[in-house]
DNA sequence: TAGGCTCCATTGGTCGTACCATTATGACGG
DNA sequence: CCGTCATAATGGTACGACCAATGGAGCCTA
């Protein structure tokens, strides 16, 4: 005959998934807040009477989601962390990396999100958020006009500008889309910054579009998107293509 | 031939991180693909130089990310995971979880991407899908309407709805998106289509979105979809202040 | 006393082994 | 031909031992 019937097999598949469930539950119900140690890995072992693998799979698992972070040594141990958006983006990123996304896909939903975001930082933004924007756009444009700027300084810079305009929106939501998408292009492989041309258009265009939302003119902020991803997107032809130099933008390009 | 992976011996710290890129490295880069198996945790413990333990936690991690998939018993092992839209939205979820987001921040959001989705939707959407999409509208008409809603069916065609919208941009990034804000808001606690009022008005709004779009008409669509989220918005505010039924709203209704 | 040094307890990280639970597969027998 | 059972493969759990890093207590020296 078959197998008799088992009354409640606490085993729900595997230890290691319910210890960090509860303790995940824990967590969110802030009966355990940011900053609070666990008990140690042979503690909770004997707590939850099981053994200590399980317990190590169960906050390797925690740490994973950026839920807690481990320390080794002497008062060491695993740390309840803080809500961060830069903790929450990896999985849009290991999204963009897994499936070969066209850029194209990328570039236009950017571009959906800048548009977005620009009205409500212009409402919401304070006036020394979008003095910072400006600055941190001349920044940029100082830096990009070096001889040989610093690479991975540039990045940098230009990260902290995204992520600023993002906040100005007064929304967690586009801040936590943003940082993701931040990670996703960064992982993707077209350096377009090391054509100097880009570089400095780029440049240009984001002192424009601060410029713009410092003034409070979204209408103009906008039109100053819309060139820079249209120039984003003729570079990327060209790249599919011949070498030739970029066309005649500065033509169409928005009145300052 | 059998394609062979070379994994390199690790000597550094945090063997099991060093163990979970390396696979991870080989499963982006298409070494691995969806469906293979990967080697047993006794063979990969030797491939490796390591012990069984931190080949576990390697794979749990992994496991985490949702990139493999386990098995027990004979031919059981690791399985590279297919990359589903699915599977990739926990992050957010777990985000709006524990950031006691506030449900304005949610809506806003939802209607910028439905706005920015819209024109895509219409330009882009094949006309069978377009058919689909007002068909599914008026499935959800027609559940709302009877005495007693299903409400799980309910939800998932709603969530149909959404998903179908979306894949109508043709740009998986709003895809994931919306499937990630669908985890979002069923997640978060205000269950407001046990009003019937809401549910009558929402699904007639759908019909009338859907309709729009199908008639290629941007600015009609919009305007719907304008009402349905200032109908959510007065709601939310009634349930914070006192009971009052919904105001005239079909007065100011997008005109059909 | 101040500063540094050493030792040591704590704690995560790794290793090895043994055993259990589940599952596919093939051998066996009706 | 079909069901049953033994078996091997494989993940899941447990236990015990040791290593490596860390911070602090206590000691030593100038």
């Amino acid at each position: 005959m078959k197998r008799t019937i088992q009354f409640a097999p606490v085993n729900l598949g595997r230890a290691g998934e319910e210890v960090a469930l509860q303790i995940e539950a824990a967590i969110i119900e802030r009966q355990l807040e940011p900053g609070d140690r666990l008990p140690s890995e042979r503690e909770l072992q004997v707590h939850f009477n099981t053994s200590r693998g399980v317990i190590r799979e169960a906050l390797q698992a925690l740490k994973q989601k950026s839920l807690i972070e481990i320390k080794k040594g002497a008062k060491g141990g695993a740390f309840v962390r803080e809500v961060e958006v830069a903790t929450v983006g990896e999985s849009l990123a290991l999204f963009i990396k897994r499936q070969p996304m066209s850029p194209y896909h990328l570039i236009e939903f950017r571009e959906s999100l800048d548009r977005t975001i620009t009205p409500l930082a212009i409402t919401r933004g304070s006036a020394a958020e979008k003095e910072e924007l400006l600055s941190k756009a001349k920044d940029l444009e100082r830096l990009f006009l070096q001889q040989e700027p610093d690479m991975e300084q540039l990045a940098e810079l230009d990260r902290e500008l995204n992520l600023k305009f993002a906040q100005m929106a007064r929304n967690p939501i586009f801040e936590w889309i943003m940082h993701a998408l931040q990670i996703g292009f960064s992982s993707s492989d077209f350096n377009l910054y090391n054509r100097a041309d880009y570089r400095n258009k780029t440049a240009e265009n984001w002192r424009h579009t601060a410029q713009a939302i410092a003034e409070g003119e979204p209408l103009k902020a906008l039109s100053h998107i819309s060139y820079h991803y249209a120039m984003l997107l003729q570079l990327l032809e060209l790249e599919a293509g011949d070498g030739v130099e970029i066309q005649e933008w500065t033509a169409k390009s928005a009145s300052e």
